[in-house]
DNA sequence: TAATTCAAGACTTGAGAAGTCCTGATTTGT
DNA sequence: ACAAATCAGGACTTCTCAAGTCTTGAATTA
């Protein structure tokens, strides 16, 4: 369904709000502040330490805080972090597929990947964290976010 | 994890497939040629025949054909009939989200989406069948996704 | 030492995708 | 008319994996 993950998208939301701290932010802070429940929020820092993305401070007035600015890290990263390498179909990224040998598409979904993955490394959570703004500027690679207007209609219609 | 599902898939495969036959094909032909089980095949057709992608016809001698060409059919458009709309998260496309009034991004995803939708609907089933070959040319039938140009560069280095 | 907070991982739950099957309608050919 | 082929429509079962919870332990602070 080319959906993305939960948990991906808490993840941008908790980094995005871990941006406008000033120091560290606990977990349970964080899971009042967001509404994400406090044992998932726990558990998705956790797993962005360990990649790298935040820092960890334990003990008392312990907590989390970015590793890097917000301009620096892209929407892509957040979601390999949480959910793997992204590849929308089973043979991307170089994997088999048990049909590959028939369906005759086998390599061609790759591309698609990888437009995909270069519109979501275009967005960094800056990005994300500008409210109500065009992402219209530069970045790691100029942004095709253009002229998107059109596309709804074509599909409003495609959805019988 | 943004996979595509399966049956998405599926579908996107056996179009390439029937726009190869001359006449008809049966759900049964499709089946065994694509490797695909073929109830799944057969309740893919169906569903795409409901969503006017492909045409059938019953009876002996009876099977399905595309309703239109290769050239004009965007993988948008699959993914939609097959899934429904496209929408990478809960807020995306106007619903709503039990955490909206507190994440801040209830917005920003969607965004995202057009992105990923414009890419979509910039790649033909055509496309998908070309072999080996680059998809570098022209925009689709209708979607006009801006600056082709820019993210041929960035996809080389986006794919880590 | 006691309180706080993260680390690590096992565990349970649930939703929804994926796949199967049945009954009926339509068309063709004999 | 009859039988065979083939799709239509939908109900149904199965299974995977995301999503969420909980428990124990280690680090840090005061
Ligand atoms: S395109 Fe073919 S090989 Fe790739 S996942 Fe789909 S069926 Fe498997
Ligand atoms: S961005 Fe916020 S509103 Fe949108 S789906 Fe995620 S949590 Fe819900």
């Amino acid at each position: 369904m080319l959906r993305l993950s939960k948990l991906a998208d808490y993840a941008t939301v908790l980094l995005v709000h871990l941006g406008r701290h000033e120091g560290l932010a606990t977990a349970a802070a964080l899971a009042v502040e967001t509404g994400v429940p406090e044992p998932t929020v726990a558990k998705l820092l956790k797993g962005l330490a360990s990649n790298g993305l935040v820092l960890s401070h334990r003990g008392a007035r312990g907590g989390y805080r970015l590793s890097g600015e917000l301009e620096k890290v892209t929407v892509a990263a957040v979601i390999a972090a949480v959910d793997g390498p992204i590849a929308i179909t089973a043979c991307c990224d170089g994997r088999e597929c048990e049909h590959s040998s028939l369906c005759g598409l086998s390599g061609q979904w790759d591309v698609v990947n990888d437009a995909i993955l270069s519109t979501l490394n275009s967005i960094t959570l800056a990005d994300m964290g500008r409210h109500a703004e065009r992402l219209t500027r530069r970045s790691p690679a100029s942004a095709p976010v253009a002229p998107v207007g059109t596309e709804k209609s074509s599909i409003a219609d495609a959805v019988s």
